[in-house]
DNA sequence: TTATGTATGTTATACTATAACCAGTCAACC
DNA sequence: GGTTGACTGGTTATAGTATAACATACATAA
């Protein structure tokens, strides 16, 4: 569900998305943990164990993570180590707005903005496998305009996008 | 290989996308094959037979396919019935743009618009399942521009969208 | 003609995802 | 308390997508 504001107006699509800078990573996961927590919380969703571990994986690093990658990390702290383990967990946390899913990796990665029912770009860099979330709400904007010249009606859409990140092209790679 | 002229300069980009409108459809699968080797004959590209046979498979409807749907006619038409022989053919039309890969759908639609060096936008009807190319110049100029502005240099995207086609709209599907 | 590169066929396997069934937990209700 | 029902997680099994590696055939140019 994307949102149609403008971007200005929302909180979260001001902030700058940290992916590809250095950061305090500890405090940002966290800090998005603590987020998801009270969100689900609020709303009544259940974060129960499995879930919340995944997304404590998935926030580790900002990259895209396999659901088998997932599903290894999960056996290793006790939990189930079937698939299905790993993606219901995940498709928990996709639904509440937790995580996203990256259709051109088949891979998941936490939400940095969640609570903000976004529907962002995602930009992947080629070189450091990082993933951000860019506002798409102008990209989404163009693409609904150039669907209703066709007379076609978006309901949902996925836009990714592979390239270099600022850290990978200042450093040459 | 995006193309970065506005829409209107390219023959192509301005005709209109027949996939989701009620057309002579015999002669748009013709006329598209026909292109198709043309341009590779032009190029030196060797459009063999399963190469050849699989872009008609593909132009018999506008909608995507799974490799291993290809493959079975494959099979059926005498060719060899192993995963490779498709998913080698497909991967040799989707590099000439003569296919485009659907990841949402993990399938592969015929182009067009062969020839124009375009990176359309796709829209899947959920409905039908028709797929049909926007022309997405603008689209991508504002993904550049949302990229640009996290420093992030876009080399490749895709952009897909799910929704409702015009006919499905109008007979309330 | 021989050499070289390209294309196809084949075997095997890896990776991604879901269906179906079962058992435990928890809350609401009688 | 006991029962019901919804939800969660565990397990088995299987479906669907994709590629590595090797063998064979075939075209073209030297």
């Amino acid at each position: 569900m994307p949102h149609d504001h403008p971007d200005s107006d929302c909180p979260g699509c001001a902030t700058p998305d940290l992916a590809f800078s250095s950061h305090d990573h500890a405090h940002c996961a966290t800090d998005v943990l603590a987020r998801a927590e009270a969100l689900a919380a609020a709303s009544g969703a259940r974060m129960t164990p499995v879930r919340k571990r995944v997304l404590e994986i998935l926030l580790e690093s900002h990259k895209a993570m396999g659901a088998y990658d997932v599903l290894q990390r999960l056996a290793a702290d006790g939990f189930g180590n079937q698939p299905p383990v790993a993606y219901r967990a995940l498709e928990f946390l996709v639904e509440q707005g937790f995580a996203h899913r990256i259709r051109r990796l088949n891979a998941f990665a936490a939400c940095m903005h969640p609570g903000e029912a976004h529907a962002p770009a995602f930009l992947i860099c080629k070189s450091c496998d990082a993933v951000a979330e860019a506002p798409a709400a102008l990209v989404r904007a163009a693409l609904d305009k150039a669907a209703a010249a066709i007379g076609f009606v978006v309901e949902r859409s996925n836009i990714e996008a592979l390239g270099l990140c600022p850290s990978c092209l200042e450093s040459g790679k």
